[in-house]
DNA sequence: TGCAATTACTACGATATCGTAATATATACT
DNA sequence: AGTATATATTACGATATCGTAGTAATTGCA
């Protein structure tokens, strides 16, 4: 492996990694004290997916482990943004979902962006976003794949 | 702000944050038990920087609070990685140096890495990490700039 | 059916991250 | 020089993240 290889490859993810911390940065900012980052994500997540998943498909999601997820949910619980039952199909297990209230908090958390948004997007054409937003895609389905292979 | 600017926004900090979590998960799997990330990218940083920077330097580097990096540095420190010594210049900071040994445990953490980014470069084409690297650090400097202004 | 192996969740302990505040030094202004 | 303000570091406490292991339920197979 020649070093410029690597140089490559690293400086890439090393912008990747910086681009995730500014931009959790910016997310947290407008959070409510208490709540961060995996609070909000969970929630989004359950909205956009529309079901009931389990703590464990939850964890593999975000690809945190099983006490992180336990940890994130019980924090939304305790606020009153997801419930969780026992799985009619497996005893094991939970379903979790989102409540009235907890729909209500992501729709504000969202719109409490609306000005960072507005700001970022005069500086980064929407089109562009969106075709990195694509390539990025790719990368990540690659990554997940190679995770797998190795797991 | 209609919905679909911001579903564009969020799709794209989204697949950033999921790539920057299974990467990070890639290099700690290579690191020793005790040392996460942050450890090797400070010691990366010194090298990469060839100076003696102070330990705030450093946390504004990372965007992470100084008691963060403090934390960090006791670490690497313990580890004969770093030392750190009285700022002649200001009696209220210190200089942080990498040690021989710190440059050795960078390399080899390097090296490490190569049969992943192997595995990787089969997959995803240089010359497009390469532009891709080029277009996410215009986007890093445009976060970096409008965190300066809000700060 | 009975038992071994697997899976889901979580309690617990260790380390990481972060906010607050204390201490020491430096800088600015009079 | 003297005082107020600002800055650098770190001790401390709170929460987050993660690994290990324990408990309960399910699955697979004899």
């Amino acid at each position: 492996m020649d070093s410029e290889t690597r140089r490559l490859y690293f400086s890439f993810f090393n912008e990747i990694g910086i681009i995730a911390q500014l931009s959790r940065a910016l997310m947290e900012a407008r959070l409510p004290k208490g709540l961060i980052l995996p609070h909000f994500s969970v929630l989004n997540h359950l909205v956009r997916l529309g079901d009931e998943p389990t703590p464990q498909r939850l964890a593999r999601a975000f690809q945190v482990p099983n006490t992180t997820m336990t940890h994130t949910l019980s924090g939304l619980e305790a606020r009153g943004y997801i419930t969780m039952r026992k799985n009619p199909k497996d005893g094991r297990s939970k379903c979790v979902s989102i409540t009235e209230k907890g729909r209500r908090f992501r729709e504000k958390a969202i719109a409490s962006l609306d000005p960072d948004i507005a700001v970022l997007a005069e500086q980064l054409a929407a089109k562009d976003i969106a075709e990195l937003a694509e390539r990025l895609g790719e990368i990540r389905r690659v990554l997940d794949a190679y995770r797998d292979k190795k797991a």
